[in-house]
DNA sequence: CTGTTAGCGCATTCAT
DNA sequence: ATGAATGCGCTAACAG
């Protein structure tokens, strides 16, 4: 029955008024601060609900001095794993009550959306692969909290990522256990901290073997160049018996190829990616790669930012979340002991 | 050489002192409203720059009555579709100087949440599958500017999609054409609009060869139910010799399951999907299906939105983007129509 | 328990 | 061309 004035959206006046009471006790009310008498709250609630009330943000946030927003800058969005970890923070900020706001850099010019994002938003995560590292430092230097994922641990500063050399040592060793022994790494380790650790366990499983470990085969970790690589290396007169592949792009592309240019896999060759995605368990053969927890990934850094905006914590932490190695047969390895990969 | 009093960013106030000018003068420079003095202008740029000053978007927000951001709610963020979607969004946003706040739904109680967006952005983008319809109502009482997509046209709202229908129907028609005569549609009409379209363009086929449209599978869109269903085929008696799946995900379960039990696709059955997710270039046969302008339609809802709130456009649009068939061996009716034999 | 009031930081009249 | 003053809507002292 109420009589909202307009159609511009009832203010906190317009509920005190229709309460017949003041907007400290509205606001009281609504925010479940301070000591209200029941007639008082069940007024305010009858008032507010029929004006459909809610509280402007921007008022509430010049008000308190907080946001209750983060922002989150990725470098991109076509594959499938930035969409779960956005899908994960997004889960465990709306539980909390935080709204996200997302950049994509895709090499825009972002520095300057970057002090733009930081004056609406209490704290900021940011992907390695999202930003140079003097962008993080801008921010860091205008005190905006934030959170690195996927990014070599800056001091000071909390972090997040996936276990990457470990996998990929236990990835390689398992090749070479099964008779490989001129296994070639794929992927630029320059194109991410994540790749430069995938290829330092490679590295180390070789180096392990007192095997000289190879330069890695510097390339994009698109399909294409994966296409490519193997295009190349079909011509080749002596070539490799595996790709270790720093992800599944490379890995799946390669393989089409390879098969396409009559080489067995895995018997003539092996080959590896990393991510899982959907298209790695739907080729043939399956292509063995590593799962890296997203979404988890995600909520741990919506939480860790969290954190360091509400000041509960003071020292910077650096996660690294476990992965999971997933068999499938392009390794010519499938497992008796470990995990089986499980299918659509 | 600006002593920055303390940890705290620097106001409008700062920036005015240093500059030795007032509030409203700094304000001007940067907004670049109103005639300013050379002189001044040199000096608040300079000023501003030394504090490295940004407006608070709160305060800023407040005062022009605007948020400059816009709210995008989806129903999920794992295939890949949403995830360019998004991106198509976030370019257009960015380039327009609007921010985007993402909500997923994802069963979770949006109906509280869907009002506290409201409350931080000019306008909100729906996604069909993202909201019931009573929710979009109570937007629209609110007033809230919506646009939706992949949503069923509703009076006065701006929507986007991308055809279905009309694609649905040349897809099958070119089946039939090839000498399909059981088709099955795979995946409920009711889970989506789209669905429901795709359905009906497959029904139409059917109807103008004068044949009886089957009922269609009424299954989820998911692997699983695709793999399931397959699984139902290989012991049936009688089955169709082609399915015309509602996504990817459907028909790449299907297609794996129904080879492993033995078919022949495309020669025993055919399998058509939709979204051209990335395996459905890798699997073998490659799976046919169509592709949607994910990207576009992200930033033409955009587009749209933003013409709504700053209320350029009065008359509601409806725009329907044009999808692509993409033909691939899954289907048995390769352009060239060569069938090439493929390698085990 | 409730009301009055003073900001929060910025854009914007209205004077000058 | 510039400055002083007002208000955007809300929260949080501070009085009562």
């Amino acid at each position: 029955m109420a009589s909202r004035p307009t159609g511009r959206p009832a203010t906190i006046y317009d509920v005190a008024a229709l309460a017949n009471l003041s907007i400290a006790t509205v606001s009281r009310v609504l925010q479940g601060t301070g000591p209200v008498s029941e007639k008082a709250r069940a007024r305010v609630d009858q008032a507010a609900y029929e004006l459909n009330y809610v509280p402007l943000r921007a008022a509430r946030s010049l008000a308190v001095q907080r946001h209750e927003a983060h922002g989150l800058v990725l470098p991109d969005l076509a594959g499938p794993f930035y969409g779960d970890l956005l899908m994960g923070y997004e889960r465990w900020a709306a539980e909390h009550g935080q709204s996200v706001i997302i950049t994509v850099t895709q090499g825009m010019d972002y520095r300057r959306n970057l002090r733009e994002l930081a004056s609406r938003v209490d704290g900021i995560v940011v992907h390695g692969n999202a930003l140079e590292r003097t962008a993080v430092q801008d921010l860091r230097r205008a005190k905006v909290p934030v959170v690195l994922i996927a990014h070599p641990p800056v001091t000071g500063c909390d972090s997040v990522r996936s276990e990457s050399a470990t996998s990929a040592e236990r990835l390689t060793t398992r090749l070479l256990d099964h008779g490989r022994s001129r296994l070639l790494f794929v992927g630029d380790p320059a194109s991410s901290y994540d790749v430069s650790e995938r290829y330092a366990g490679f590295s180390r499983a070789l180096s392990s073997r007192e095997l000289p470990a190879p330069e890695p085969e510097r390339v994009p970790l698109t399909e294409q160049a994966g296409a490519a690589l193997a295009t190349k290396l079909l011509q080749a007169t002596t070539r490799p018996d595996g790709l270790v592949c720093a992800n599944d792009e490379l890995a799946l592309a390669a393989l089409k190829i390879l098969r396409t240019g009559g080489l067995a896999v895995p018997d003539d060759i092996v080959v590896t990616g990393w991510d899982d995605v959907m298209a790695a368990r739907y080729v043939s053969p399956g292509l063995t790669t590593v799962r890296q927890p997203m979404a988890e990934l995600g909520g741990l850094a919506a939480q860790r930012l969290h954190e360091r905006i509400t000041g509960e914590r003071a020292r910077a932490r650096n996660d690294v979340l476990a992965t999971q190695l997933v068999l499938r047969d392009s390794c010519g390895t499938r497992p008796g002991e470990t995990q089986t990969p499980r299918n659509g």
